[in-house]
DNA sequence: GGCCGCCTCCCCCAGATGGGAGAGGCGGCA
DNA sequence: TGCCGCCTCTCCCATCTGGGGGAGGCGGCC
């Protein structure tokens, strides 16, 4: 075994909860192939550790306090365009799925995922072969076929999620309550609804805005 | 050792997540004075192995297929109005917390807690004692001092949740479209809410309705 | 029996929302 | 240079939404 110490695959584990870092280190340690070099709670600390131990894999939930984990696959592939990155979240919107695998993320899985797939799914990205299951697959190729919203439409987007009204959306974004309307009108067009609280409904559904 | 076996903690876990399942179950069977005696992964199976096994506690998830938390709560209750049940979720909604513990939970506890906090609530309800943070006993108080929705009006939020017109949830729920309006209104007063989008966004923050 | 909460329905009306069409400025990109 | 996407703003208008009343039927509870 010690004659194989040194091919192990070297993962470093980043989510939030307790719970779930220690049922996956216990996973993966029990397997021979891999083994936990470190672990992280919020995203600055992944990105942290990442810098320091460069691991084979990293597992990341997307919520994570401090630096969510879109934000740090974003940052890791600046330093590292090679990194092997898996992400492992409850978040199936093919918003999320789609932006993480797009700035290069090589896996996504959720986290209901029984045990083996789990584990193939890490020794698949660990090779630098990408791992999506059919489903998640599915939602990030719908996704492609969607008109994206920009930037400005996002701003506006998430203060309509939070019942502003057109008239409180200008006030907040320095806008006219005529451009306000517009910008809500365009999200309303790419999103498909035909009112404001289904567009919230829909973001929901795709992971355009959280919460 | 063998001697003090019968005194252990018998633990059910119940979450559909494997990973959780691992993780806690690898936390609980380090203790020396308790242990998992089973694991389900959604609340029909959860419902079963209570009866079958009558453990010291049961952990359980809130958001589960087949049968949620709450559910698996009230039945349990039924069953054994003694019952020892701690809830681990990641939702910290005051209507959760509230209606868990007004069904009879002992405890409720965040998935992100440490662990030693998770191990004393397992203690503290094993023993028969309450069991919840500071912050979520506050919402629970506060939730108190809020006047409940109806079932109706319940059913209405839903289909407002959806970003149905009030002419559709009069369709949808056979009533006049007035009559929708009437709830709607009251939903409106009750989530002290301008805006029926922003009502939704109330209803998402207080756990009032799922995705 | 009487009270009260819930569900159902009705009226009126000011204001917000959504749909259509157009237009100027600005920055990136070919 | 010209094109194009984005953000900004404008006008018009049908419809929806939200706020103010009131009222009848029904069931539970005291």
């Amino acid at each position: 075994m010690a004659a194989e110490l040194h091919k192990k695959i070297r993962v470093i584990l980043a989510d939030d909860h307790p719970v779930v870092r220690d049922g996956l280190a216990a996973m993966v340690n029990q397997q021979p192939d891999m083994e936990v070099v470190a672990e992280a709670g919020d995203g600055e600390a992944a990105l942290a550790l990442y810098e320091q131990h460069h691991p084979d894999v990293m597992v990341l939930d997307l919520r994570m306090p401090k630096r969510d984990g879109l934000a740090v696959v974003q940052r890791v592939m600046e330093i590292n365009p090679k990194a092997r990155l898996l992400i492992m979240t409850t978040y199936d919107g093919d918003e999320d799925i789609f932006q993480c695998l797009s700035h290069g993320a090589k896996g996504y899985i959720l986290k209901d995922a029984p045990r083996p797939e789990i584990l193939s799914a890490i020794r698949a990205v660990s090779e630098d072969r990408p791992y999506t299951s059919s489903t998640v697959a599915a939602k990030a190729l719908q996704r492609m076929a969607k008109p994206s919203l920009t930037e400005r439409e996002l701003d506006v987007l998430e203060l309509v999620a939070q019942g502003r009204s057109n008239k409180d959306i200008a006030r907040r974004l320095s806008i006219t309550e005529g451009t306000a309307k517009t910008h809500v009108k365009s999200i309303l067009t790419k999103l498909d609804a035909i009112s404001r609280t289904e567009a919230v409904a829909v973001a929901h559904k795709r992971g355009l805005i959280r919460l």
